[in-house]
RNA sequence: GUCCCGUUCGUCUAGAGGCCUAGGACACCGCCCUUUCACGGCGGCAACACGGGUUCGAAUCCCGUACGGGACGCCA
């Protein structure tokens, strides 16, 4: 049997960590197991869906490395939908309730107070046909709900073990709304069943879900799929990750953060896992090291900090032809192998070379705080042209002259050459500012 | 409120009754290397949520408590 998963988001957002790490353990799976990759916008809500979302959401998986063996829209196969609907209708396990929003809220409200769950109470199903009537009179439409067997439901996860529920736990799901609108739970268990979804990888909020998605498939004649429920991610306190890493979106540690998406996958694939998170260039490893038997059930916590860490070595790991044309697009077409391997050591994200660039090119704010000293050693600088070897004939003969060594010797000249009291190695660096800035920066006048 | 799930070093986790004076990775600290940073090498700190039980023996099994997460939409 080949494997077929698919990831279902909805176009109402951007694609954030939590849903990304969703897709990508979705795609490893499929890509380990040598499966199909189905990529489902469920755009069934109409009014919260936007093409701007559903493009921006493709964006960011291109950008993460995860494509797709094809995709689908649901709000294309609305007629699909209706033709099954029609089906269990005839067959009963769709039943028509009359309740409007605002009367299913006051009877939740009053479980809720009583101590009851909030669960449907079936009250459409004790209708008299003459009370259809008289709400059909009034106008109203009905919404439908789906009829689940109070019965036991079991599956075994991949994730999760052996899960069990019982049907009477569960709300008789709304299935298709008082505007004719089928929900989510049919759409998205009649489209696994139309493209043969082996596996269903999805969040652990959807865990209750499956349980009456199962009684769907089973109703709809279909055996149901194996399922996956990884649990959700936390921020740093073990609060919910929505609300206060809300803004963590992958666009947002793409464009805003400036990150690597590799630094973002190396993180997102092992979180929660019991293989250690490291940065990975490529793909590869992370799908040959995937096993859903590796995944915890508890949620771990996401720390973005991890991210730049990773970004850092995935940086300094990168050789100069895979970044050649970024430097173009940044704005820095000059920037040469030479510089990048010089600086490459110091960068936690590849835009802070701009700084350097500028540290190396551009006008520096100078830090002198001993002249005396800065004059005498620019008095000893080496003639033109200079070589690699410029740097250590230089610093011998300032040790020499004026006895400083180590620190004392150092970080004065570099503070005088570049302003900072960190950085690249100064033997390449000073090459990369050349004798006529180094000059300049050390004050040198040269004698008439 | 009801149902489901979880809780081992700072973090991610190994662990399915004796192999655990609890292992690894990351972070952190120290030393070495390097005349900065980073890399690398070596070493160190550091955890079984709590309370009962079962057992010769419990991180592991049972019960309870606490804390956390998820679900309970005419959203997905």
């Amino acid at each position: 049997m080949t494997v077929k998963v698919r990831f279902a988001p909805s176009p109402t957002g951007m694609l954030h960590v939590g849903n990304a790490r969703t897709a990508l353990i979705t795609w490893l799976f499929a890509r380990k197991s040598g499966g199909h990759f189905l990529l489902r916008i469920d755009d069934t809500d109409q009014e919260r869906s936007k093409t701007e979302y559903e493009l921006a959401i493709e964006d960011s998986l291109i950008w993460l490395g995860l494509n797709w063996d094809e995709k689908a829209n649901q709000k294309d196969r609305l007629a699909r939908h209706e033709e099954r609907i029609e089906k269990l209708k005839a067959d009963g396990r769709l039943y028509p309730c009359y309740e409007t929003p605002e009367e299913l809220g006051l009877k939740r409200k009053s479980q809720l107070s009583r101590g009851k769950p909030p669960i449907y109470d079936r009250a459409a199903l004790e209708l008299s046909s003459a009370q259809i009537a008289k709400y059909e009179a009034q106008g109203r439409s009905p919404h439908w709900r789906f009829k689940l067997n109070h019965e036991p439901i079991e599956w075994n996860d991949h994730i999760r073990g052996e899960v069990k529920f019982n049907g009477s736990d569960l709300s008789d799901p709304v299935v298709i709304r008082e505007n004719g609108q089928p929900l989510y739970h049919l759409c998205s268990v009649i489209d696994d069943i139309d493209f043969d979804i082996t596996h269903v990888v999805r969040g652990e909020d959807h865990v209750s879900n499956t349980a009456a998605h199962i009684q769907m498939f089973e109703a709809l004649g279909a055996t149901p799929p194996e399922f996956a429920h990884n649990a959700l991610i936390s921020d740093a306190e073990g609060g919910k990750l929505s609300k206060r890493l809300g803004s963590l979106s992958i666009k947002d540690l793409r464009e805003e953060e400036g990150l690597e998406p590799m630094a973002v996958v190396s993180l997102l694939a092992r979180l929660g896992t019991s293989d250690p998170v490291e940065a990975f260039a490529t793909l590869e490893p992370l799908i040959e090291s995937f096993d859903f038997s590796k995944f915890s059930r508890a949620s771990a916590k996401f720390d973005p900090n991890e991210i730049f860490r990773l970004n850092a070595k995935i940086i300094h790991d990168t050789p100069f032809e895979d970044v050649n044309v970024r430097m173009a697009e940044m704005g820095l077409p000059d920037l040469d192998e030479e510089f990048w391997e010089a600086v490459r050591p110091n960068l936690e994200r590849l835009r802070d070379i701009k700084d350097w660039w500028a540290v190396a090119k551009g006008p520096v704010e100078t830090r002198i705080e001993d002249p005396e000293f800065i004059t005498q050693a620019a008095a000893l600088l080496p003639p033109a042209p200079w070589s690699e070897n410029t740097w250590s004939e230089w610093t011998k003969a300032v040790k020499e002259n004026t006895g400083r060594k180590g620190k004392s010797l150092f970080m004065p000249l570099r503070q005088a050459l570049t302003g900072m009291d960190h950085g690249p190695e100064l033997d390449k660096l000073l090459l990369l500012i050349g004798p006529d800035k180094v000059k300049e920066r050390l004050n040198f006048k040269e004698a008439a």
